[in-house]
This record gives structure tokens, sequence and C-alpha cells, in this order.
DNA sequence: AATAGAAGTGAGTAATCACTTTTTTTGAAG
DNA sequence: CTTCAAAAAAAGTGATTACTCACTTCTATT
């Protein structure tokens, strides 16, 4: 149906330790799809074998149990989601690069909006799976936490001191902010799912930066 | 560990066609809980019979598959609790109880809080599984959208008509207000969850209504 | 008290599960 | 071509799955 690999396939196909063979890639894909479109619970090691053009014989030589498969999907994918909150843009918005917190949040939103655009089903299995996987919650907690909250406040709290931004408690800020995005994000991924009629892109995004800039000024 | 009855299971034993029998509603309870706590899937009758007391086979003398449990549980919950529900304001506020939208926020907001907190493990069950059962998103489309869809929308105008309320599609509107309040209650579910230190529960329902008054002024 | 039918039971079923062990294929060095 | 180890496939393994069935117990009406 789909076979177009989604970029964080390709990324771990490279970037991960190690070389993976195009099998353990195909392996990896097959689980992807199934788990995305049936749950992790339901999707069965044969299934996903002969999904893959593999025997199921194969997927245990490389992945040690059934939930590996997930771990393999899904520790990537915390990581990639939240590492451009590490990164370049918020260098920038420390060094004023960004004027007010509207071009910060559009910044952001158009940011975010395309990597989970393109890796669709990535995202549905991590959030999907993430209320049944202690694992995972851990894991996302352990980079969330520490690494990239901390940036968020701080940002938040550059915006208050310059005051273009409410004088509300940062956390309050963030969660305001961030509702709003997966609000429109959300409303994007369903909207793009049964190619909807009366959804326009580019208005929904400009309205809800519009309106998060509004609620949250000073 | 948790043996109260949430409202909806007492609502169903009464109101539902026909008697039930206690076993019959220890059976739909520890669905429900096992449901919410592990997931649909990965829950084995024989456990949903363990956990109720009752013997394996009684499961299926009163529902015919796994599904059927399911979907005992959730259709009435869509029909005759969500629906009935997300309306009970709206007479008042096409009889002008209310003076602003912020009002109209507020009291929508707590009493929707009030009602989700009570039922949570029902809404648990219901989101998770909303993704793989395209019988339960037809029932919730089916009952939704032709009764409450159009009721919030004629709400959302007639604010807009009084000049208290931006001039947005109403459907714009409806999801920044939806994703706020739901922002909100999700918040509040995780705090619940792990007895949270720095959640001040009415600080942050004044936040976010005015967030959200003040985002969509005019 | 007798009877009928509904409710409840638990051993049993074939199918399927995640995973293991054995056999076959592969591909490059000697 | 032979050798041989790694990789893949094939053929299992016991455990667990949703579900059935012959049967017993409860309950309500006469």
């Amino acid at each position: 149906m789909n076979d177009e690999r989604e970029p964080w396939l390709e990324e771990l196909l490279q970037g991960g330790e190690g070389k993976m063979t195009d099998k353990q890639a195909r392996i990896i894909a097959a689980a992807a799809d199934l788990f995305a479109e049936k749950g992790y619970a339901s999707s069965s090691t044969s299934e996903i074998a002969s999904r893959a053009g593999v025997a199921e014989g194969t997927i245990f030589r490389h992945y040690k149990t059934k939930k590996d498969l997930l771990l393999t999907i899904a520790k990537p994918a915390i990581i990639k989601l939240l590492a451009p909150f590490l990164l370049r843009e918020f260098k920038d918005v420390l060094h004023a690069r960004y004027g007010a917190y509207e071009e910060f949040l559009r910044a952001m939103a158009t940011n975010r909006l395309q990597f989970i655009s393109q890796n669709k089903r990535l995202f549905k299995v991590l959030l999907q799976e993430l209320p049944f996987h202690p694992e995972l919650q851990q894991q996302a907690r352990e980079t969330l936490m520490p690494l990239v909250l901390p940036q968020l406040l701080s940002v938040i709290r550059k915006f208050q001191d310059e005051g273009s931004l409410a004088p509300l408690p940062p956390l309050t800020v963030l969660r305001l902010t961030a509702s709003g995005i997966m609000g429109y994000i959300l409303a994007h991924l369903v909207a793009a799912d049964q190619n909807a009629d009366g959804w326009d892109e580019t208005a929904e995004l400009e309205a809800t930066i519009a309106f998060l800039a509004k609620g949250l000024a000073p």
C-alpha cells in the first residue's frame, strides 16, 4: 500500500550503531507498519515476518524479543522527535534571533509539523503504545525532563523578561502553548487521513499562532 | 485496588435493556478495568473471568465474543453518556444564561472535568481503543456529528454575533477551545496520577479560561 | 412440590502465540 | 572446486488464546 520508507527509517539504517542488512530494514519497516495499523499487542511476529518477506526465525536472530522490535523503533523516535528542541533554534532564540514569541512559535510549529507529517506511522505507534510500556515512558521522561524542559522554560522566561509574554508560571505557558500546537497537529493528521474538504492548512496555522500570541500577550 | 463503581457503570446496570445480574456487572467492571490497564488486545478472557470472580464460560453466556464485551462498554458510553453530557449547558446558553464566552467556558470546563475524572477508566478505554475499532469510530461520528456539532457551532456563532468572540471560522474556534480545555484536563489527569507537587488546580483553570477568552477576543 | 428455563460452570478444543532448535543456503577465502 | 561459518529458512516447542459444550445450580411461576 505505502512502500515509501519514512525518513526515520533511512536514518536508522545508516546512523545506528552497526550496519543493518536489507532484511533487518524490511523487518523494522514491516513491524512499524503493522504496529501502527493494528497496535503492538495485536501484531504477531509471524505476520511481521511474512510482510517483511522473511522467515519468522530471522526476526529473532536480530531482535531477541518482540518487545525489542518495538524499542528499536521507538527509542530513536523519541529522541528524533525532541532533538530539535536541543539544537539550533534554541541558541538562535537566546541570541535574540526571534523578535517575538509569535515568530518563535511559527518556527517551532512548522518544524515539528513537518517532522510528524513525514513520520506519521512512527508517531502513531509512539502515541498508541506509550500508555502501555513503562520503559517507553521512562525513556521519554529521561530525555524530556532534564534536557528539553529546562531549555523551553528558559526561552519562555526570556520572552517574559523582554515583556513580550504574559507573566504566568512558565510551566503554565508551556502547557497552553503545547496544547494549542498539539491540537493543530492532530487536526492536521485527522484532516489528512480523510482528505478533508474544509481544512485550509496555512490559514489554520496562522489562526493558531495568532491565537496563542494573543492569548499569551502580557 | 479500586473497587468503586464509576457512574457510567451504574447507569449501564439500570438504564440498559433488560436487567443485569450481579455477575454480569462484575464481568463488565472487570473488563473495563483490565482494558484500561493493559489495553483490549492484551487482556485475556481468562483474566477477566478470574478478576470478576466468575468462570470463563460465564462470560460467553452473556457476550458472544470478546469484542462484544468491548462494544457493550463503549457503545452506550458514546450514545447515552457522551452526547447528552456534551450538550448539557446548551439550552442555558441559547437562553442567554451566560453573558460572555468566558463564563460559558468556565461552566463547560469545570463540569466536564468532573465528569471525566469520575469516569477515568471509561475514557481511557475509549481513547485507547478508538483508533483500532472502526465500529467505534463510526458510532462516534454518527452520534456526535449530527447531534453535538451543530449545537456547538450555533453557540459559537451566537457569541460571534454578539461581538464577544473573534470572527474566525466557527470550526477553528471550536478546535482552539477544545484543545485548550483538553490540555487542561490531560494535565489534571496526569497530575492526579502522580500526585504532583506544583499543580494548583484552580489557578490553572483560571489561567486556561483567561487564556482562551483573551486569545479568542474579537 | 414440580417444572421450566435462565444462569453458571469448568474441562476441553483447535488455533495461534512468542520463541527455539535444526536444517539449508549463501558467499567469500583458500 | 572445497571449506566453513554466518545468515536465513524451516520445522518444531510448550504455553496461551478465544471460544464451545455437556452439564449442574439457581430462580421464579404454577
